[in-house]
RNA sequence: GGUUCCGUAGCUCAGUUGGAUAGAGCAACAGCCUUCUAAGCUGUGGGUCGCGCGUUCGAAUCGCGCCGGGAUCACCA
């Protein structure tokens, strides 16, 4: 139970006791004592001295002496100002740390312990280029926040919609017909994803040309981009394509094979993975029916042209489209249709989108429209909204070739960890294995740390040209930090005194020590909250606190040097049990952590 | 223009259900390896929390108005 909690409940009894008067728990602040003061929280009085009609030190004593009589685990408190200082009783904490050391998996639930199923959607790739560091973002945190969800006790499905068609994809085959010719991932050797992507570019650029010259023929530019060649054949491709045409429909199939190779690959080195992947070209044709059906209902309303509409001014948005005046479907539609079908097959209880802050507008009008059409599951599609990652010279646009590409940029970070490691003489004498194995754990670790950290919601910035940290707040830190702990262990291990009891009574826990345990004693709160907030980044944080107070501590006290056999008993726990909460904590965050480094 | 998000140290970011003297990391400078891993630890310097007004015992945090930046408002996805 916490102690916080309990904390509230008593004194939600206790002020109508002291004072007469109700006070609902919203009112009562609790938080940990700043390090400055003596205590271990602290509650703020101000809020009671209304109804205590007395200073607010007379009203923190007053408090104090009611918690002290009512609690033993407080071993005392002090007041300044308004503020309650209680300090809880050591045994208290060498109790919590017991708890810890026994359990199996501290702060984490057990997937289905809540009753609860989840999908979350992520990735969502096009087919007709390759990923980059945005998607990265897109990968990590949609990983991450799946494995927060299951560390919260709900069971979690992980889903991928991979857009493969549409007119981009089109624009690549049809530049790779006009000028591949017949170059393969094979007889490239480029990576499946990469080769068609440079066929997107190639198309961009020769599509530009044209548009150029359309200009100079006096065109206006709308019309230029309209009229130019490639467009319109690019245009046909797609209905070809969508007519079932077979010449297109094989090269089509033959392409999206060789992007589908070059994902895996990323994939599998960002250790990102699906339950169930959708297919765009397989799910486009879903919503149409709800539509037709919502506008039978007369919630949608229909054009004189035949296209539907769904009005979403009364809830402050435009007029949003759902099907053209040919009848056929967009974007919208698709989704509608996706998640219905998701709600019925999975019978999930929440649908998490992980998609950039430039859909926040899609993602509102699809919550309304499936309002509007009468499922009231509506209310539990969510939207991760995260935002861009941006250069120094602004945003990337693939088209343009500012992208950082996906995989370059994690063969350059486990590269930077190969140099780092050997120029400090780490793992020498570690096989050629087992030492590209670390390589690639910390080089990964610093990346996805480097973009976890961050708030999702926020812009965040990358430099190319700075490397990614390895020292500091970074993912290597915490690797290092626990590497640097398992070695205790086993040597504990060694010398047998690995699960000596802990008295608790006899000795008397450092300023460090008592700070390390109350930082582990938040872990599941953290855990909890970043799983409400749907956020990497709160339990990237509290890592690398826990990490950073470990190696302060480290340097100030022997362990197992320690002669004292009670001391040493407890700080040998309080190692191993920073090492596994900080494992835990870096695996929600889908990052490994090394026995040594 | 409407909607919406953001603005904290030179740089990258924490801190926002209102609480005590606003914090880290990087970069700079000065120290600490014959002692359990120096990817570590210690110290120094660095702030008009974009600006103003208001609410409050108390504002980086809440409200209003400006200034600056991003996103979005497609018969694209």
């Amino acid at each position: 139970m916490d102690i916080v909690k309990i904390l509230k409940s008593q004194i939600v009894i206790g002020l109508p006791i002291l004072y007469g008067s109700e006070t609902d728990s919203q009112q009562i602040q609790i938080y940990k004592t700043r390090k400055e003061f003596v205590g271990d929280y602290t509650l703020v009085v101000f809020p009671f001295l209304k109804s205590s009609k007395k200073g607010p030190e007379q009203t923190a004593a007053q408090i104090g002496d009611y918690l002290s009589q009512q609690l033993q685990v407080i071993e005392n408190y002090n007041v300044v100002k308004g503020f309650l200082n209680l300090k809880l009783t050591q045994k208290f904490w060498v109790e919590f740390l017991k708890e810890i050391s026994a359990s199996e998996q501290f702060g984490i639930k057990t997937p289905g312990e809540s009753g609860k199923t989840m999908m979350v959607e992520y990735s969502s790739p096009n087919t007709n280029k390759p990923l980059h560091l945005g998607h990265i973002r897109n990968n990590l945190l949609g990983f991450s926040l799946a494995e927060i969800l299951k560390a919260n006790g709900h069971k979690v499905v992980k889903v991928n919609l991979v857009n493969d068609r549409g007119i981009h994809i089109c624009k690549s085959m049809l530049a790779w017909q006009k000028w591949g010719n017949g170059a393969t991932p094979e007889s490239t050797g480029l990576k499946g994803d990469k080769l068609v992507g440079n066929y997107y570019v190639a198309f961009d650029k020769e599509y530009k040309k044209e548009i150029a010259a359309l200009e100079a023929n006096g065109l206006t530019t709308d019309e230029a981009k309209e009229q130019a060649p490639l467009i319109q054949e690019a245009r046909e491709m797609l209905r070809q394509w969508e007519a079932g045409n077979e010449e297109v429909n094989q090269l089509w199939h033959t392409m999206n094979q060789w992007v589908y190779a070059g994902f895996d690959v990323t994939y599998r080195t960002l250790g990102v993975d699906f339950d169930k992947i959708y297919y765009e070209s397989e799910t486009y044709k879903l919503g149409k029916s709800l539509v037709l059906e919502g506008l039978a209902k007369g919630v949608l309303k229909q054009q004189a042209d035949g296209s539907v509409w769904a009005d979403l001014t009364e809830d402050g948005l435009d007029q949003k489209i759902l099907l053209r005046s040919d009848g056929t479907s967009v974007y919208m539609t698709q989704d509608l249709g996706t998640a219905h079908q998701r709600f019925q097959e999975f019978h999930i209880n929440d649908l998490i989108y992980v998609v950039g802050n430039e859909q926040n507008y899609h993602f509102q009008a699809l919550k309304l429209v499936l309002k509007k059409l009468g499922f009231n599951w509506s209310d539990h599609i969510q939207h991760l909204s995260y935002g861009m990652v941006e250069l120094p010279e602004g945003k990337m646009k693939s088209r343009e070739g500012t992208v950082v590409d996906a995989d370059d940029l994690i063969a350059e970070m486990v590269e930077t960890a190969r140099e780092t490691s050997q120029e400090l003489g780490k793992l020498d004498g570690k096989s050629d294995e087992e030492a590209s194995e670390i390589y690639h754990m910390i080089g990964l670790g610093a990346l996805k740390y480097f973009i976890l950290k961050v708030d999702p919601k926020k812009t965040m910035m990358f430099n190319p040209k700075e490397s990614i940290d390895f020292n500091g707040n970074t993912g290597p830190f915490i690797q290092y930090t626990h590497a640097r702990i398992r070695p205790i262990y086993r040597k504990a291990v060694e010398m047998g005194i690995h699960n000596q009891e802990l008295g608790g009574n006899t000795t008397t826990l450092s300023e460090k020590e008592q700070e390390l345990i109350k930082l582990l004693y938040d872990f599941p709160s953290v855990v909890e909250e970043a799983g409400a907030n749907y956020s990497p980044a709160l339990i990237a944080n509290y890592i690398f606190e826990l990490a950073k107070e470990y190696n302060q501590f480290y340097h100030e006290h022997p362990i197992l040097k320690e002669t004292d056999e009670q001391q040493r008993a407890i700080r040998l726990t309080l190692s191993s049990s920073v090492g596994k909460t900080l494992k835990t904590g870096a695996g929600l965050l889908g990052i490994d952590v090394p026995e040594r480094i």
